[in-house]
DNA sequence: AAAGCGGCCTCCGTTTAAAG
DNA sequence: CTTTAAACGGAGGCCGCTTT
């Protein structure tokens, strides 16, 4: 979607350490993640930077959905982006020292995005993909590059950054409060980060930076999802810093049928739910046709 | 072909959080 | 505190598949 957003830009600088492996352009910028990258344009350029991404929050659960009533995955995923300025890259006196400080970088154009791979119930036999499809481990469960799912996952699959207090300074993180999935079982999440503002030296594609793989966490069906828990200590936090995303004081798992709470008295017509459901043929595509991705 | 079965999506009432 | 809006859990009923 960005390929080619500065194509045609030629440099005349040395080589740097973002020159090799040119050949293959088909991987959409990806041969540069996790490397020291010189850059040319952007707020970086001269630097050489090496940017890393963690995730400090996984999601555990996620209720399934289909065209309405999103119900976002819980907790809400939380990455955080480091940068290394990388001197002397190649000789012995390489050294790496992470930015001083994270509000002097510049966030419009930072971007964070996120694909999905479900991961597999029993280990197929190892033997089966040593092809260099495989991405990721989960247990020893072989991630293939080729099962990626991203598709089912529905929501802002992209965000921009939050600069917010953690661990004692500020820190660049991407939250992702609203993303939900439509099929059920257990997947993992591949973030990726990039800046549309930077580019590489003698680099045509726009680059991904950094990618990390995040904790397994496991969607449910409507009918057997056990409820959410309350907030986690972090979630409140970005919430108080102003990050828009859904806070819980305490878990939530309603009563059972027949379970009182003191003075509760049972619905009157519990059982026999009245429900004015459009009657027509329903066909499914006559109301909600509106669908995003 | 008809009836039975089960999975699944949508819709609803209640509860909680946010706003006034 | 009261009111409004969103989040949330529950389950009815639709639909497609299987069995008789």
């Amino acid at each position: 979607m960005f390929t080619h957003f500065y194509a045609g830009y030629e440099s005349s600088q040395p080589a740097g350490p973002a020159t090799f492996s040119q050949n293959d352009s088909q991987a959409h910028g990806t041969d540069l993640i996790g490397r020291p990258i010189l850059f040319v344009h952007g707020q970086f350029a001269g630097s050489t930077i090496r940017a890393e991404l963690r995730e400090i929050q996984q999601a555990e659960l996620g209720r399934k959905y289909a065209r309405v009533d999103r119900r976002p995955l819980d907790p809400p995923p939380v990455v955080q982006l480091r940068l290394f300025k990388v001197r002397d890259v190649g000789t012995e006196h390489e050294l790496e020292s992470e930015i001083p400080n994270y509000e002097d970088v510049q966030i419009l154009g930072l971007l964070c995005t996120v694909d999905l791979f479900p991961v597999p119930f029993v280990s197929k036999s190892p033997s089966k993909s040593e092809a260099s499809e495989t991405v990721h481990y989960v247990n020893n469960h072989p991630i293939e590059e080729s099962s990626k799912a991203t598709s089912a996952l529905v929501g802002a699959t992209f965000v921009q950054p939050s600069v917010i207090d953690y661990e004692g300074k500020k820190a660049i993180l991407f939250v992702f409060a609203d993303l939900a999935v439509k099929i059920e079982g257990s997947f993992i999440l591949r973030y990726r980060f990039f800046d549309i503002f930077s580019r590489p030296y003698n680099y045509q594609d726009l680059a991904i930076q950094a990618e990390c793989y995040g904790g397994a966490f496991h969607v449910y069906s409507t009918k057997e999802f056990p409820g959410l828990q309350a907030s986690t200590e972090l979630t409140k936090h970005l919430a108080r810093w102003g990050v828009r995303l859904n806070t819980r004081e305490t878990e939530r798992r309603r009563r059972k049928k027949g379970e009182t709470r003191e003075h509760f008295s049972p619905s009157p017509n519990s059982g026999t739910r009245k429900r004015k459901r459009s009657s027509g043929p329903s066909t499914d595509g006559g109301f909600q046709s509106d669908e995003e991705e």
